[in-house]
DNA sequence: TGCCTCAATGTTACATTATAACATCAAAAG
DNA sequence: CTTTTGATGTTATAATGTAACATTGAGGCA
């Protein structure tokens, strides 16, 4: 390994930042609950369902969020490009470009279905490419290009 | 249009004789109930619910399934590669190459998220390629490389 | 034929994910 | 301060999916 912190070398508090400013700067807010929803998000290397969230904000901010209020959280993240619904299991990724604005791209996601350890990856202006072709032949326009990909991580493979 | 049936065109009793052949060569059995599970989602062009489909057996087929056999017979028919199942929407549709047996190939799913019209295509060699080296480069391994592309369909966009 | 066995289906109960509708609270603006 | 609007709470319920155990039914064999 590069470092001896891994993928906790990324600082939260600068990611935070940054999407509070990108938040301001687009006229809404990063509240207090959904800030510690984000965070909860960004901190797992592994992606959550909204009722793995409501644990976890319990746990570590002794902080009760209905389950409504959760999906209204996601959805408001969703919403400002910061976390990424992944439909084919269910649960929620904080996006991996917040630092860099990268959010806006085309992405794959690797998700181990055994663990839910999810990679967030650019996809490449060809594949971008070639994908639209395909939708378009069929006469099919679309929406969103999130790719997910069932897979193992190493650990558990 | 080059033919006056469209889509209506493809023989649903040729598709289920290959599909019969294709159990029964594998020492499973297409029963009845499998059959008008599979038979609802061939005739469909659009993805169903498991719940969608009992609706479809109890009118088509006067026939009373349970949830539990529902999903029961999904999973078989997903087994057989004669369904696959679209979890970015909770929906299940035929394969659309059950005829000539490419169901092992890698298969994209364009899904109009407005109606769930759904057409099956095969990815290009190319691209499962340069997929699977992204999944390898991410120290993940592939298990179902199947992508569901969140679409309109020209109908409804 | 009658029994045996295992696959298929039924039944009941429940878990998980998600949304609708309406009430309340709180921040920013005037 | 009040008004306004966005954010959150509350309650109820819909939609999707599974666990556990019971029953049925189709083929194989005595
Ligand atoms: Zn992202
Ligand atoms: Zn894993
Ligand atoms: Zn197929
Ligand atoms: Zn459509």
């Amino acid at each position: 390994m590069d470092n001896c912190f891994g993928d906790s070398m990324k600082n939260i508090g600068d990611i935070i930042r940054v999407a509070e400013q990108h938040c301001e700067s687009r006229g809404t807010r990063l509240t207090k609950k959904r800030k510690h929803v984000l965070t909860a998000l960004i901190e797992s290397a592994k992606a959550l369902s909204a009722y793995d969230l409501i644990d976890v904000c319990r746990e570590k901010y002794g902080e009760d969020i209905p389950a409504m209020s959760v999906y209204r959280i996601l959805e408001f993240l969703e919403s400002e490009n910061l976390v990424h619904k992944l439909s084919t299991a269910s649960k929620y990724a904080s996006c991996e470009n917040i630092i860099g604005d990268k959010a806006r791209c085309y992405s794959q996601f690797l998700i181990c279905k055994s663990c839910s350890k999810v990679k967030e990856v650019g996809l490449k202006p060809t594949m971008i490419a070639e994908l639209q072709a395909t939708v378009k032949d069929a006469s099919f326009k679309l929406v969103n290009p999130q790719l997910e990909m069932n897979c193992l991580c190493d650990d558990c493979a």
